[in-house]
RNA sequence: GCGGUAUUGGUGAAGUGGUUAACACACUGGUUUGUGGAUCCAGCACGCGUGGGUUCGAUUCCCACAUACCGCCCCA
């Protein structure tokens, strides 16, 4: 050890490699699935001009007003690092003109990174954390919605999750919202002292916050709240039983909660989050997945007035969620040859042994540490080598290696030119003997 | 940002104000002058998160800090 051992900044985390092979196949599922529903990936900036946030995500929202990571450059450029991928996946729409006339509609990306927000660590929320998202522009379809909801169920399905929940709720429009909030200031202010503190200070900032409240008598008094669904305008409301309607056919289970609200203001419309109430997670659900529409945002961030709509799925908290329930994940593959040799004079012959091994595509390895045969073989054993060769003067002499198969432990002596020259047909030998 | 719990080797952990920090797994070496997954033997914490303090003496008591976890806030 040495004398300063230094620590990870609070809230990041080392992804190992036996960790990445597992987070690999998350990420090549969702390319794959996302693929056949035509999203493709776009690669944003980590860091964006700090008002892409705060102009996007909201100035109440927490997410904008205590969790940024932000800083001036020394171009006195003020930089945030991106707590969510949807702000700088817009920024790029408008920058790039993807609303131009050529591009095929709606336009359908996604993006697989990490996210930064300045919050307290505990399992499954992190100070860098990932997310797996997809934004949907141009499109007012609540056949889109549906699309997008399917499409993450379809995900999840995939990673052999079933046991999950999916929540929909409708904000409505402007009007609906406006609406509403007044509605339910109206309702809520009598009893303004029976709320929480906490609630005391939502309900004027952010009235619907106070319908998430964990407090119990909060959730008393909201339990009999009027409903943000009895506000839809009539185009709103019918955009909510078209939704549902495409949700009804593809047989999709779902439950309405209409006291949902979503953290980042720039939401209308559509709302949805997947959630798993997985005791790893924390007490009660919590939610591995949201998203929903956000109609105003590319407006908001300079672009022609555009719909849009996305999602994103928190990756630590899916990575904990299959570890939990023991979905399939890869492990570490088997390597194909291990290549013992004994004594110096062996050295360079097993070095050009494992070069020419891989050159046929097989997976090789050998000892670099001067192990004895025996702790060489412990190695390949570890390893879970299907054939180990073994390289001793002997061998080099007489130009023959000996070939053995760990699983059966027959051992046989080979040209070693054949390694060299056929070792396909060997392995396949092999193969042939245990059948 | 607030409140709580925890922090001993590569890992899981036991333990005490006072000479050598238990046990297990893993690892390395030997038992087998060239063969793994078995047995047996041996080795493996300059040291108990970091920094202070109390004390004749602290890993064990106190304080601060760091980190992890739990709850709140909030969220993926």
């Amino acid at each position: 050890m040495g004398k300063k051992a230094f620590q990870k900044p609070k809230g990041t985390a080392d992804l190992l490699p036996s960790d990445s092979l597992k987070w690999h196949y998350v990420e090549e599922t969702a390319r794959l699935l996302f693929s056949d529903y035509q999203y493709h990936e776009i690669r944003t900036p980590l860091f964006e001009n700090y008002e892409i946030f705060s102009r996007s995500a909201g100035d109440t929202s927490d997410v904008v007003t205590k969790e940024m990571y932000d800083f001036y450059d020394k171009g006195n450029r003020h930089i945030a690092l991106r707590p969510e991928g949807t702000a700088g996946v817009v920024r790029a729409y408008v920058e790039n003109k993807l609303y131009a006339p050529e591009e095929v509609k709606p336009y359908k990306a996604f993006y697989i990174g990490p996210m930064f927000r300045y919050e307290r660590p505990q399992a499954g929320r992190m100070r860098q954390f990932h997310q797996i998202g997809v934004e949907a522009f141009g499109s007012e379809s609540p056949a889109l919605d549906a699309e997008v909801i399917a499409m993450a169920v379809d995900f999840f399905q995939m990673l052999g999750l079933t046991d999950l929940k999916v929540a929909i709720n409708s904000l409505g429009d402007a009007t609906s919202r406006a609406n509403y909030r007044q509605a339910l200031i109206d309702y809520l202010e009598p009893h303004l002292t029976e709320l929480s503190s906490d609630s005391q200070i939502r309900l004027y900032k952010n009235p619907l916050r106070v319908l998430d409240s964990k407090d119990e008598k909060d959730q008393a008094l909201v339990a009999n709240a009027p409903s943000i669904l009895a506000y839809l305008t009539p185009d709103a409301k019918t955009r909510w039983e078209k939704l549902q309607a495409y949700l009804d056919a593809l047989g999709l289970d779902y439950e309405i909660d209409s006291s949902m609200v979503r953290g980042l203001d720039y939401y209308n419309h559509t709302i949805f989050e997947i959630m798993t109430n997985m005791q790893e997670l924390g007490r009660g659900w919590t939610t591995i997945s949201g998203g929903g529409r956000y109609n105003g945002l590319v407006e908001a961030l300079g672009g022609p007035k555009t719909s849009g709509i996305g999602f994103a799925i928190g990756l630590e908290r899916l990575m904990l969620l299959l570890e939990s329930v023991q979905a399939p994940l890869p492990e570490a593959e088997p390597i194909d040859f291990y290549v013992v040799n004994i004594g110096e004079e062996t050295d360079i012959e097993a070095l050009k042994l494992v070069q020419a091994i891989r050159s046929y595509g097989y997976s090789a390895e050998r000892d670099y540490l001067d192990r004895k045969p025996k702790g060489q073989f412990k190695a390949a054993d570890r390893l879970h080598a299907r054939f180990v060769l073994t390289l001793g003067p002997d061998e080099l002499e007489k130009q023959q290696i000996n070939l053995k198969k760990l699983e059966t432990g027959d051992e046989q002596k080979v040209e070693l030119l054949k390694v060299y020259t056929a070792l396909p047909d060997l392995v396949e030998m092999e193969k042939g003997v245990e059948n």
